[in-house]
DNA sequence: ATTATAAGCTAATTCAGATTAGCCGTCAAG
DNA sequence: CTTGACGGCTAATCTGAATTAGCTTATAAT
């Protein structure tokens, strides 16, 4: 990773654990191994560092959306995925889910660092919500949704089975962010909110 | 209210829209009416300020938790109330709690502010994680375990029907403080998610 | 009446932390 | 070979924001 990007790095890292005016220029420069004026030979400022963090991140943003987007345009391919989903799939669906967005580095640590910043103005209240809300919501209803056309799952209303699915998920995950040490106890209560998410929705005979 | 309360009432408005590091001892004293320097007459410094709020949340949340407890651990009076329960009162139940934690004053600045400042240290991490997971989980628990002794509500795990009741609107709730805009929207979300949960839960005929 | 304390003000002071100036070695292109 | 861009360094500089000094007024207690 060449220096620049690996500014990036170091910055998002600690935006992440204290906030954008908490980290001095000093300690990216460190971490970087580098001398804090040498940074202004990559970036025009600390805010400028930042702003490469947005940027960069609603790239990435956007090529998953794309990505995500595509696969949900073709049902077929996903239906034949989820052909035979019983409880287990399910719970390991969304067990996976929950350990991508937990550990994914970069993941994680943008989600804590707009955590942190979601206040400050409009837009990153708007990323936040795109990326934690309402995209989740979005693919995830899709996904639910065929579980329905296929007979799995039965609801008159996916949306809100979908947000059923989701906000437990989305809430241990604020724990584990703010309390790594509860995950254990996390897991534990994602795989019964599952179980019993496919047994209220399952079709019952 | 006195000026040294006001202190405290005021820099807890910025620091829950800016968080602590964005918020100059000037802005503070400028909305209380007083110069920057005279704010030291009452607090030693701008920790202080902070330490004061955390200080003072502290106590309003024992003396809440009491109260809680004590209506808890008197569930005859609570049974009562809830007797004649149905899908419509449940609705009410959650939404009231969802104005009352959105629009409180009080308790929506401090939530802001700890959602910004909840990874500077392990106890303001603990400190959120109790007051906007455990507690209202086993609080809402109490009340729903109510309505399922009552046969009002059917399941085998209480727990993890309340993280169905209260994650959803948790979540909504962290929208609205990001994106007040978006209210009605999750009002309407919220009774959705309500009259959902009662069909699920509620004893099937 | 006197005095002590509380609470305000203006005018410094301090200091940390972002940024700039200006120098140096390296290396690839011409 | 030499030149210029790149990326690093040290030593300033600059700024802004917290805090302190020291004065003043009002009020309440002795």
């Amino acid at each position: 990773m060449d220096t620049k990007h690996k500014i990036l790095d170091e910055a998002l890292t600690l935006f992440s654990e204290k906030g954008f005016a908490n980290v001095f220029v000093n300690e990216i420069a460190e971490r970087v191994g580098i001398k804090a004026p040498s940074l202004y030979k990559h970036y025009k400022s600390k805010q400028a560092i930042f702003d490469a963090i947005i940027d960069e991140m609603n790239h990435r943003f956007e090529q998953q959306a794309q990505a995500l987007t595509i696969d949900g345009t073709d049902p077929a391919a996903d239906a034949e995925v989820y052909k035979n989903m019983d409880e287990d799939h399910l719970v390991k669906l969304g067990t996976d889910l929950f350990k991508y967005y937990l550990h994914d580095s970069y993941t994680r640590r943008f989600r804590k660092m707009l955590t942190i910043e979601q206040f400050q103005d409009k837009d990153l209240a708007r990323v936040y919500s795109q990326q934690y809300f309402d995209m989740p919501l979005s693919y995830q209803g899709m996904l639910l949704g065929l579980l329905v056309s296929q007979g799995l799952l039965v609801t008159e209303n996916v949306p809100i089975m979908t947000l059923h699915f989701y906000a437990p998920i989305y809430m241990l995950l604020t724990v584990c962010d703010r309390e790594p040490e509860r995950e254990q106890e996390a897991l534990k209560l994602m795989e019964e909110h599952i179980r019993q998410f496919d047994k209220l929705y399952g079709r019952n005979f």
